[in-house]
DNA sequence: AAACTGACTAATA
DNA sequence: CTATTAGCCAGTT
């Protein structure tokens, strides 16, 4: 286990369930800059039943991003996971970020806005 | 070393 | 909204 990895994977742990987080938003809060590339090769070594919440993870868009070489098994049980913690998807695939986005801030506010 | 690839992102048209 | 371009960095061949 390298030492970035293990840094991405604290992040990741960090997302509150129900709450998600880009791949840029993470490798900034672990200190890694524009590795937002680094933090999904980080997350593909990882299993799908890894303790580390990878589902709570997409790209900007805020959409589940497109593995390569996959069925879309890992897709799927990333949006059934995400269902299950209250997470609701738009037309399209796509979740609000303004909504379900992970905003360090707001766990002071909590609610206030 | 060079080329290619990848669970990315921001800017532009 | 979609499509294209440029930037990014590490891992693999």
């Amino acid at each position: 286990m390298r030492e970035r990895e293990a840094i991405i994977y604290a992040t990741v742990c960090r997302i509150p369930p129900g709450r998600v987080a880009t791949y840029g938003q993470v490798a900034r809060l672990s200190g890694l800059g524009r590795m937002a590339r680094q933090v999904g090769q980080a997350l593909a070594i990882l299993p799908d039943d890894s303790e580390v919440p990878w589902h709570r993870v997409v790209n900007a868009q805020g959409e589940i991003s497109p593995r390569a070489g996959s069925d879309g098994g890992a897709e799927a049980l990333q949006r059934r996971r995400l269902e299950a913690e209250g997470v609701r998807f738009r037309a399209g695939g796509r979740l609000d970020l303004r909504a379900c986005a992970w905003e360090l801030a707001a766990e002071a506010r909590q609610g206030r806005g």
